[in-house]
DNA sequence: GACAATAAGTTCATGAATTGAACAAATCAA
DNA sequence: TTGATTTGTTCAATTCATGAACTTATTGTC
């Protein structure tokens, strides 16, 4: 276990990235003597090693960094089937993938994990040996302490502590957390949101899920349910969604309510770019419903900065494109849909993901919670 | 200048009410070693005291208690003309009451609270001895110290250090605070809502305010503009809105817009509770108005758990009722538009508000300075 | 090329905050 | 009255961070 000051410098490493010890003990508003020594413990740890050296006036400056072999860690989706996992370094960048079958037997799972962890260690012995957390992003809700899953529809669960279940059969701390949750920590961690304080990171896939940073803190809401923007009425006297209500962002917006409009219009589409593809060839149908979905997102996006003000707003996605027609009436609406005199002040990013989104984003929780452990509360 | 220990202790015991020292240093962490020297400088310094001595088995334990009279704050609204101005003591408990004209120029204002000082402090030598700062609340945005008022419509102002101003004029710490987020913390720290760390408050007047706290921490958003639900857009081409938009919550919620559409009905309506009386005797116009304003403040409510997940929301108001018709659609709204999974897990609480509360929440903003010290970021 | 100027980083005695352990104090229960 | 129990205090020991002096490694200048 790292001292508070440990953390403290990580987490400003972590978000600055690399710094000399004059810049952290500065920034930490400790003395350089005290910046020697945490940095030299942190140093024979392996955790943090020096890098590039600057030159200037005077003695040059050591830059740190967290050493990327520092701690390993394993992040595993159980959003599909087979579910993907990855070995990741201190910098999320991914070593090595792996897939296992997915079950909705906790106890199964570990028995998997376990079975599956030796083939993606395979001669990495060193690595092994540095193998620091397993984390597990899934889709429900999960309680504070990041190890047991209160509620999941998609997996059947109510109250299963998985995290000891897999710590017990791995031997390795195991921290699980909701997918948009862990996508927001790993752009937070490894990402382009790193030196933001407050964010929040909207998820577009065939769901669409969001996370919020306060304070540089993941902000997981009073029962785990901040961000659950999908199922906010959107739409008055909207389709029926299977939630109950009508008219969630989900019913319109999702890549999957979009493909099924598609498809209930006749037409042929299997992703955004189809659709978006069909709509600049002049077709009506592809046309409204890209103009209907973005809107609808840009008014959830719109509340989410009248509400919460964050400093930006991520936006990821598997799917090709965001500057076609959907995205431009996303931003159109979303700037539309605030106090005119701070329309333009939040930025709206998008950035595209890969396929490992999920599973990474699941390493980046057991990566937090190695850097700046539990949070405190 | 009060040590974190110092502040952490006071915080706990301004959540927790009157705690014993061992029961302290169990809940903060430390040592009962710790606790004692810790408690003795409080106490020294008048800020804490001994209260209730509780009998059981062993020692009798001796609960520990901010003192209501360690301290006192005076807090100063600038919604109204003329200001109200009130001097409170430690629990929030307001020993006098002042008031001032109101000016636009923040030197005359300072000027002006100079002049009122003496006269709130009149025979009060002890109290003014302990005079430990001013709060105002004003509606606009502030900055994250305090300090500067970034942008107020109502005042007509652009950065203007409003707190330096008062401090040099008046010789006393000085900070100010949006309205709205000044109530929040005064419910925080004298209300109903001490033990909450994750809740908003939904300040329901002439307009409609709003400020979240997040890990017991005021959270003000990336520009200080967060809870702005004012102007969140609620009807689909709605009414034009005061800010250049359409359908905001404020042209169909706030009681300023309920007063207007009943007046444009031909009702005679000068509160809620008129127009809820006519809307009882059956008044299609009075059931209609108060029917769209109480589904719109719901559905904004509903938003707000949605994306928030707080673990209270608490509605102040100044009008009488709030178990009308209005209250009631707008508790059905509320529901109906969250997940149903989580329909009625969120309370929503109303609380009747007298006439002081803009400057209490002021004063609370002096004392939580006082308290708990600037936000450490 | 020597030497000042400058800035980074280390060392070490000092001080402050906190702890563990022993102890004193104040009660209830038998 | 004695023992059990729990609160709160005292004090030497420990940990964490500091200030000041020092070492190190450069650039800039004559």
């Amino acid at each position: 276990m790292l001292t508070s000051s440990q953390q403290q410098l990580l987490r400003v490493i972590s978000e600055s990235g690399p710094l000399s010890r004059t810049v952290l003990a500065a920034s930490m508003g400790l003395s350089k003597a005290a910046m020697s020594g945490i940095t030299r413990d942190l140093i024979s740890l392996g955790v943090l090693h020096e890098t590039e050296t600057i030159y200037g006036q005077g003695r040059p400056s050591i830059l740190l960094d967290l050493h990327p072999e520092g701690a390993f860690f394993v992040g595993i989706s159980l959003l599909e089937d087979p579910a993907p996992m990855v070995l990741s370094d201190f910098n999320g960048n991914i070593i090595a993938r792996q897939t296992m079958p997915l079950s909705r037997d906790p106890e199964i799972i570990a028995e998997l994990i376990a079975e599956a962890l030796p083939k993606l260690l395979a001669e990495r012995e060193d690595i092994a040996r540095k193998l620091s957390g397993i984390g597990i992003a899934l889709s429900g809700f999960v309680d504070e302490k990041q190890a047991s899953c209160v509620q999941s529809t998609l997996l059947g669960w109510k109250d299963v502590p998985l995290a000891s279940i897999i710590r017990q059969k791995t031997g390795i701390d195991t921290f699980i957390e909701n997918d948009a949750k862990a996508v927001a920590v790993s752009e937070k961690l490894f990402g382009s949101t790193r030196d933001a304080q407050n964010f929040s990171v909207v998820s577009f896939d065939d769901g669409i899920g969001c996370a919020h940073f306060v304070g540089g803190k993941l902000y997981r809401g009073n029962h785990g349910g901040a961000g659950e923007i999908a199922h906010c009425t959107i739409e008055a006297n909207g389709s029926p969604c299977r939630c109950g209500k009508r008219g969630c962002l989900d019913t319109v917006a999702s890549m999957k309510a979009i493909k099924e409009m598609a498809r209930a219009e006749g037409l042929a589409c299997n992703s955004l770019n189809d659709l978006e593809a069909e709509a600049s060839l002049g077709n009506a149908a592809a046309i409204r419903i890209l103009h209907r979905a973005g809107s609808a997102l840009g008014l959830a996006i719109a509340h989410l900065i009248q509400f919460n003000d964050p400093g930006m707003i991520l936006i990821t996605h598997v799917e090709g494109r965001f500057d076609g027609l959907f995205g431009t009436v996303m931003r159109q609406a979303a700037e539309a849909n605030v106090l005119p005199r701070y329309a333009g002040q939040t930025p709206i990013r998008t950035q595209r993901v890969d396929g490992d989104v999920w599973a990474r984003g699941a390493a980046s929780i057991a990566a937090h919670n190695f850097l700046i452990g539990p949070s405190p509360n």
